[in-house]
DNA sequence: CTGAATAGTTAAGATTGCTTAAATATATGG
DNA sequence: CCATATATTTAAGCAATCTTAACTATTCAG
């Protein structure tokens, strides 16, 4: 086996993992704030970015724009969210989220961060260390790649904004 | 900062990087399917336990039996799953993939390791050691405090079924 | 054996969520 | 300057999705 496979092959059985821990506990989240997963995906790709257009949020979450307006007008509504003036083109919005918005990220990840906590502290110490120092590599080489996290859609659009 | 936070911290970051990604491209494939985020949700979890109950099903989407019912219906309908009585239980029925809904769960499945292989070829042969000690370590203690990989909902009811 | 509990399905009603089309304001390029 | 392009919003129409309620079949426990 190669080592390249047996890297992608242990990232596919954590992935899995975690995806199965991970996806009930944000369902679970969301149903307690009366949210839906498309809006639950809003707010943590503006948890990531900070802030987002409406067609951006709209392309990532593969609708039209005007489906992603009529929902981010939903979170709006349940305070999660606030659109403003672009000021860098006026016929756009800048989307981001609410201090109450930033909280339901917050509680959404906490509960994972206990369990990472709690399975990091099964670990002996030398364990802890070979864990921590082959996830940076991980990390450095994800971020080589692709230094703004951002798989698809708009990149330029993106970049003209982190360069105003 | 101790051994068990920086663990920790790590594996939030690896996270964040993932769902940011993971989700644009579940998100896509599902649209090109004609799929939403729950039909995944539920694809994903049949793929990952093999079989369900539709009742479990709807416990881990976080509503009624009878959404889930009425989901699955549409499933059945797109050739995804298929229901038959549970030989264990009469009043039950199991759901399963069909060969469809693995081959959909698979094409999701491969973007992300073609992602990960090309991540892992950016990497020496010692730095490919590392990682993959450290995420053995880590898979080998998030199964051994979860050895079901199940976070909630009915554990019983599936030890059961595994006891049969 | 029988009443109670359980699993799933279906219907009805309300809301969400999607698309397309139209409209308005703004930016762009010749 | 002006025609074209672009970002967003709103409306309309259709399907999805949710909940509750009612019903049927099956299981369970006294």
């Amino acid at each position: 086996m190669r080592g390249s496979d047996e890297v992608a092959g242990a990232l596919r059985e954590l992935t899995e993992v975690f995806m199965h821990r991970s996806m009930g506990a944000v369902v679970y989240i969301a149903r307690q704030h009366g949210l839906s997963m498309s809006h639950v995906g809003a707010l943590f790709q503006l948890s990531h970015r900070g802030t987002s257009s409406v067609s951006n949020i709209g392309d990532r979450l593969g609708v039209t724009t005007a489906a992603a307006s009529q929902m981010l007008e939903r979170l709006v509504r349940h305070g999660l969210i606030a659109r403003s003036e672009d000021p860098t083109d006026r016929r756009a919005k800048q989307v981001v989220l609410t201090e109450q918005g930033g909280r339901f990220v917050d509680e959404a990840m906490k509960a994972r961060q206990r369990w990472f906590q709690s399975v990091a502290e099964e670990m002996s110490a030398k364990e802890r260390r070979t864990v921590v120092t082959g996830l940076r590599i991980l990390l450095d080489k994800i971020r080589r790649a692709d230094p703004d996290g951002d798989p698809c859609n708009r990149p330029k659009e993106n970049e003209e904004r982190v360069n105003k």
